[in-house]
DNA sequence: CTAAACTCTCACATTAATGTCAATGTCAAG
DNA sequence: CTTGACATTGACATTAATGTGAGAGTTTAG
C-alpha cells in the first residue's frame, strides 16, 4: 500500500510518516516511480511508534524500544551490553509514566461513573417531573 | 519552603516550576519578599504535574485531570457537563498509552532478565576458565 | 487526453516544553 | 558589612514533534 493508505489506517499523517522513516524508526521500501510502499506489518508498526511517541517516549528511545521488540519477535535475546543499559535506564521512568496515566484513568472512570449516574437521574426526573 | 527545596525534592527544575504555575496548574503563596512560599501538599502537586505531562498530556489538559482529581478529593462529583466530556474524551488516548507503555516495559522486563542471566552466566566462565 | 488526487522532496513556520542568561533583590554566614 | 547562595522577572534560544505550502512528477478516473 501507498503512504495515503498507511496514513488513513493508522490515522497518522503521512508528514509524520516520513519523519518515522527520517528518524530512523521504519523502512520503506520504494516502488519504481520513488513511491513509498508498506505492507500490513507497517499499519500495526507505525501504530506502535504514534502511541509511544504520544507516551511521552522521543523518538531515539522509541527507535531503542522497537530494536528490542523486534530481537525479541525473532527469537534473539542478544542485546549489546549498552542496549541494555539503555532498556534498564528507561524502564523507570516508564514505570512513572504508566503509574501516572493509571491514576488518571481512575479518576476519570469515577467521575463518568457518577456522571454516567447524574445524567440517568436527570433523565428519570425529566421522565416524570413533579 | 521555598522553591529550591520543592525543586531537589521533586527534581523539578524550578523554571519548570514557575512554568506550571504560569499555566494555572499550581498557586503558590508569596511570602512577604515575594519569594514562593510551598507546602508539602506541592510536593506532590509538583510530581503528578511532571508526571502527567511527561507522559505526554499537554498542560492544557493537565489542568482538568487534576481539577477533576481536587473534587474527587473533597467528594465533590460534581463537574460541569463540559468537563465531563473533555475526560471522557481523554480517556481513550489515555488507555492507549497506558497499552502502549506497558507493552513496552514488558519488553524490557523481558530483556532485562535475560541479560542478567547472561551477565551471570559470564560472569561464572569467567570464574573457572576452561 | 485531461483533471483531480497522490506522491515526492524541501523549506519554512509553529507549538510546547525546556534551557539559559541577565539584571535585580533577599537572606544567611563569616 | 560583605560575600555567596538563592529568589524574582523577563527575554531569548533550543529541541522535538508537527503543520503547511510550493513545485514537480505520477496515477487514476472520466
Amino acid at each position: 500500500m501507498k503512504i495515503g493508505e498507511l496514513a488513513a489506517r493508522t490515522r497518522v499523517a503521512p508528514r509524520l510518516i516520513r519523519y518515522y522513516e527520517q528518524q530512523g524508526l521504519l523502512v520503506a521500501a520504494r516502488a519504481d516511480n520513488g513511491y513509498r510502499t508498506y505492507t500490513d506489518d507497517h499499519v500495526e508498526r507505525v501504530g506502535r511508534i504514534a502511541g509511544l511517541v504520544q507516551a511521552g517516549i522521543p523518538t531515539r528511545l522509541v527507535k531503542v524500544l522497537l530494536d528490542a521488540e523486534d530481537r525479541a519477535a525473532r527469537d534473539e535475546p542478544t542485546c549489546p551490553k549498552e542496549v541494555a543499559e539503555q532498556l534498564a535506564a528507561e524502564l523507570g521512568p516508564i514505570e512513572e509514566r504508566i503509574a501516572c496515566l493509571t491514576r488518571s484513568r481512575d479518576t476519570i472512570r469515577g467521575f463518568l461513573e457518577r456522571t454516567r449516574h447524574e445524567v440517568v437521574l436527570r433523565e428519570a426526573d425529566a421522565g416524570h417531573p413533579a
